[in-house]
DNA sequence: AGCACGCCGACT
DNA sequence: GTCGGCGTGCTC
């Protein structure tokens, strides 16, 4: 640290992270003077030119002292955010970590996974919010009776006692080297829940704290409803996009200062600052908003697992259908993998059978909804007063309507997509860029009255339900029926109170909610994502099947005469074979052999350069022109460039959007060739005027 | 990202 | 004569 004598003033060089977007070249902390020492990771305000901005004193980087501006140029710091204790050099490294990896700037991350409301207030303000935490704190949790631990499982047991020592070894982070992350696979209904309470009693009991990420906070209630339960005695805090700022900042200002102890999140909790951290709970780990999707791209899961390797204590990944990455690192034994096979209670899991759809008469032009075989099984539920889930995963009335005279299709004006039909409100709507119109009564195109729907979702399906069960009480659950406040949870009441017979619904559905009654699952179409480009499309629908088949006979009595039908086209795919035996073991031998022979993740390293502009040829000329430059860096040697292509939706909002996959064996090579890129980026934009945007995502969820 | 500066068209 | 359009460029 540089200090200047000026007359009677001693003034300190300090390093602050402010929100300078990356694309401005200030990846970078940002030098200020201050007449005091500050502590790194206290929250400052500082003059960024003509305005104050909120930013984070940043410890100095090790070695390397880079060229460092002549101290007369530097501004001084306004004020300091006293009272607040000064955020970790562990999470400021963590923070630094993730800017690097995701190539963004420092205080770009630090910032923008902070509670927003940290930014507006002065330190006076800070110190009244710290006292009204301070009261609500106060009033105690309520006494309550020592609360009921179910026995544990065999499986259950087994798992807990193997991961004891890294628990064990956990107390004494200093000593013990870092614990192998623990791979939880357990099938639905196993109690991977339980082993986490337990898991957390553990660390709490050692007075540390424990942070539990669930991948949608409002999908995952039960959960919740769990951890609140077991651990009332204790101060538990949620913290997600979805909190008003207050709260949002009141528990995060728990967490921080070490009162909370249990902090129950989304992505974003991630970062959350815990002093006293000791073990870290990712739930769902293979599910895919683990990523953030914009901003800093980054996955919240690898996230938990650097945050618990650099502290030294365990991280639990649990899923009844883990991520291909994770499963394979426990294949290389650099996860611990501890199994739960079988559901608690002995329920058997739901007998899946696969109806080819090729057995069925073929009418011209008319494809069957729900197969006669599959009709009969709904009507059984029926007069058996049990619950069916419908699920196909496609919202609205239709995805598009066409003109029978003249082809015409509902396409969108501004985007490379169709317009979905919904019955409801009579619209078409993109579902990219949100544009709206009234059905149009005749054809645009040729006047002809007769346009109709073509395919269907999930609206289209519960009135079909409505028709061929006739009697038969059929709600539906998607995006749509749920965007009001409120909504997704009375429906699931009426679920719950046994005043639904047919459930239609999307995705939604399928995650974390337990349903009771529920013994039929059926999904109507899913061979969608079969044969689509994604290579990730089988690894979701695996898990997304599996996922549907465990919302049924959750109630061990009913399991017996739980199913799972999937109409198919295709019933001898390997994919529905691994699914009828429940066999994820099997499918994830197949798909990683597959991704292995196409060198794909885990055994390759991805990331996309993305481009928006006005028109394909100027996001195509800028990204060809990276690639051009990357290709002569001696980093290119380890790296494979591909073409510029339009994305899959190529056009949204009037904006052209192409992407380049850049493929690497290795983490360190991708990183290294991208660290030398990203200036040389920021460098072409100027030079590519029609280019919008660009942005980087480094290990990409979707190709 | 903000927020300047900067150099050309329709208003009091 | 000025108000203001958003192109270009900088922020320790």
């Amino acid at each position: 640290m540089t200090t200047t004598v000026t007359d009677t003033q001693v003034r300190v060089r300090v390093r602050v992270a402010v929100d300078a977007p990356q694309h401005s070249g200030l990846s970078e902390p940002l030098d200020y003077l201050s007449e005091r020492l500050l502590a790194p990771g206290t929250l400052v305000q500082v003059p960024l030119g003509k305005r104050e901005v909120t930013g984070v004193v940043w410890p100095h980087a090790e070695g390397a002292a880079g060229a460092e501006l002549d101290a007369s140029l530097l501004r001084p710091v306004s004020s300091v955010l006293d009272g607040l204790l000064p955020l970790s050099a562990s999470w400021c490294e963590l923070v630094s970590f993730a800017a690097h990896y995701y190539q963004r700037s420092v205080g770009e991350v630090a910032l923008s996974v902070l509670p927003p409301q940290l930014r507006l207030l002065d330190a006076a303000q800070l110190l009244a919010r710290l006292k009204r935490m301070t009261k609500w704190l106060a009033a105690p949790p309520e006494q309550v009776p020592e609360p009921m631990r179910p026995e544990l499982s065999g499986d259950q047991a087994e798992a807990l006692l193997q991961l004891d020592a890294a628990l064990a070894a956990a107390a004494h982070p200093e000593t013990a080297g870092p614990p192998a992350p623990v791979l939880l696979y357990g099938v639905t209904g196993s109690g991977k829940t339980e082993v986490y309470l337990r898991a957390a009693e553990h660390a709490l009991d050692r007075g540390q704290q424990v942070l539990v990420l669930v991948p949608e906070i409002n999908l995952t209630p039960q959960l919740e409803a769990r951890f609140n339960e077991r651990f009332a005695a204790h101060r538990i805090v949620s913290l997600h996009s979805g909190l008003t700022p207050a709260n949002r900042l009141r528990n995060w200002m728990a967490a921080h200062l070490g009162h909370a102890e249990l902090v129950l999140g989304t992505r974003l909790a991630v970062f959350a600052s815990m002093p006293r951290l000791g073990l870290i709970v990712v739930d769902e780990e293979h599910d895919p908003s683990y990523k953030q999707q914009e901003g800093a791209r980054y996955s919240a899961r690898d996230l938990a697992v650097y945050r618990a390797h650099q502290l030294r204590i365990p991280v639990l990944l649990g899923s009844a259908t883990p991520s291909l990455e994770s499963w394979q690192r426990a294949e290389e034994g650099r996860y611990q993998r501890l199994s739960l096979p079988r559901r608690i209670g002995g329920g058997a899991l739901p007998r899946v059978r696969l109806f080819d759809m090729n057995t069925l008469p073929r009418a011209k032009g008319v494809t069957t909804v729900i197969s006669p075989p599959l009709l009969d099984a709904l009507r059984e539920r029926l007069e058996r007063g049990e619950q069916s889930l419908v699920f196909l995963n496609r919202r609205g009335y239709a995805p598009v309507l066409h003109c029978t005279e003249c082809g015409w299709k509902s396409g969108c004006a501004h985007c490379s997509a169709w317009r979905v039909f919904h019955k409801l409100d009579r619209t078409l709507r993109c579902h990219h860029c949100g544009f709206t119109e009234r059905v149009p009564r005749a054809c645009p195109d040729c006047g002809n009255q007769d346009i109709a729907p073509l395919g269907r979702g999930t609206e289209r399906l519960e009135e079909q339900m409505a028709e061929l069960l006739p009697g038969a009480r059929v709600a539906r659950i998607d995006a749509d029926s749920t965007k009001l406040k409120g909504a997704l949870e009375t429906q699931l009441n009426a679920v719950h109170a046994g005043e639904v017979d047919v459930l239609v619904g999307t995705q939604m559905v399928a995650k974390g909610h337990d349903f009771r009654r529920i013994t039929l699952v059926a999904a109507v179409n899913p061979d969608g994502a079969l044969f689509t480009s994604d290579f990730r499309a089988p690894e979701r629908l695996f898990a997304l099947m599996m996922q549907a088949a465990g919302r049924a006979g959750r109630d061990a009595e009913a399991a017996a005469r739980s199913e799972m039908w999937v109409q198919t086209w295709h019933p001898l795919h390997p994919l529905y074979q691994s699914l009828r035996t429940h066999d994820y073991a099997a499918f994830a031998t197949s798909q990683l052999a597959e991704r292995r022979m196409a060198g794909l993740p885990p055994f390759a390293h991805l990331a996309l350069l993305r481009a928006d502009a006005r028109t394909p040829e100027l996001a195509k000329a800028f990204l060809q022109a990276a690639a051009d430059w990357a290709a002569a860096m001696p980093e290119a040697r380890q790296v494979t460039l591909y073409p510029p292509v339009p994305m899959s939706v190529a056009r949204v909002a009037n904006v052209e959007r192409m992407q380049m996959l850049v493929e690497a064996a290795s983490r360190g090579a991708l990183q290294r060739l991208l660290w030398h890129w990203l200036p040389e980026l920021h460098a072409l934009k100027r030079e590519h005027k029609g280019v919008l945007r660009w942005a980087v995502d480094v290990d990409p969820l979707a190709i």
